[in-house]
DNA sequence: GAACCCGTGGCAGCTTGCTGCCATCGGGCA
DNA sequence: TGCCCGATGGCAGCAAGCTGCCACGGGTTC
């Protein structure tokens, strides 16, 4: 079932999201759709008496951009939902409820956001299947805030990315077309922003972050 | 639009699968699925032909329980496709095509397994973006058959602390109250057990491996 | 233009890491 | 005892990594 537009999507679906019996689980890129339908606020009723089920909420890191959302995300821990981060950009909304009912957010257009409806247990269970698998992998918001990799510019991935093939300075600066002496240069800097005593404890630290790819 | 057995799949799909330009990709829990089908032959071709697109399978551990399985894991990846292995189980079948098509595969029923095809923007976009974010965080299959951990012997544990700890050898050795010598040889045995080509390269591995504390 | 800053790269000298070679030591074994 | 074997450690030489110094080029500022 196509639905155009939030303001369809709220008379539409609003029932649902009151219904909600045993789980309901979420992956977005960030937190601004149900702000923009105003609709933060029944999701805070959802959380409050979330006692009977549980949710599941996974973002893109780029919902921790705003410190208005990071509260927000804060909060909705606080009251029991269970928060993780993707590595990757989720640019379209997906919600299940109960294993039941699966709403997939597509692009926007003139006529205003599409969304799909469906209850067809092939398709709800694929999607659900996939977000578990994207769940299972991704990291906790705890975690992850915690763990405030000291982000690194394009230039620093990819020397890491070099040293962690296992090549040595020599090549590796001979293959990004810099010269031995300012890769060492990168190379030094990383190990400084890593905070690294050695090459071997940069990579751990590199792994621990998951700085590779 | 819903299909309704393996036969009714074959003959309603089968053209898509010649008919990829870009990009296939697939989620499954294991290969079973295909034998089954006697379409390994034409997935076979499928990759055989893939100088233009590119395929990326995304399959759970299940998958390399038989040893004929992983063959032909090994065999695609020698081919071209890009193999990953997810934590979760992934229960129901997954593909997307060039970004335009997306089958879906149900639970087995009485009257044969049932497949979902759909061309909606939406739900092919959704389904795609879950799918990225599950293959982002999984394993490269390489990576997950060397994962299986070298077990290292006390010893080793010991040096790879130290390792860790960022000391040189110098004081290393003079810590663990061996030569230094002894110690560096200590420390080539752990790059090739890990097969690492590098101290950093090591350290990654070790992290990977959880080897540390 | 002159003065300046900043990133780069060459050079040099030093430290650290790597490994082949050989002497040594200690433990089994005949 | 004499022999073998594997582990160890010293040594030496080489490879790799590290860093201070300076020069060059491209911007910016005055």
């Amino acid at each position: 079932m196509t639905i155009r537009g939030d303001l369809e999507l709220l008379t539409r679906t609003g029932h649902l999201f009151s219904s909600v019996r045993e789980e309901f689980v979420c992956a977005a890129r960030d937190l601004d759709t149900w702000s923009r339908l105003g609709a933060r606020q029944a999701a805070r009723d959802l959380v409050r008496d979330s006692g009977t089920h549980q949710i599941r909420k996974l973002y893109s890191s780029a919902a921790l951009a705003e410190e208005r959302s990071r509260g927000h995300l804060g909060e909705l821990v606080g009251r029991g939902a269970r928060v993780r981060i993707a590595a990757t950009a989720l640019p379209h909304e997906t919600i299940v409820i109960d294993r039941r009912f699966v709403i997939l957010a597509g692009s926007d257009t003139p006529g205003g956001r599409e969304y799909t409806l469906s209850t067809a247990p092939t398709l709800v269970g694929g999607v659900y299947a996939l977000f578990e698998a994207a769940w299972e992998t991704a990291t906790d918001l705890e975690a992850f805030l915690r763990g405030e990799r000291p982000q690194l510019d394009a230039d620093s991935r990819t020397v890491l990315r070099a040293l962690g093939s296992g090549a040595t300075d020599e090549t590796a600066a001979r293959d990004l077309g810099m010269s031995l002496r300012t890769y060492r240069r990168r190379v030094a800097e990383l190990l400084d922003t890593l905070d690294a005593g050695s090459r071997f404890q940069a990579g751990v630290r590199a792994g621990e972050l998951g700085l590779n790819g």
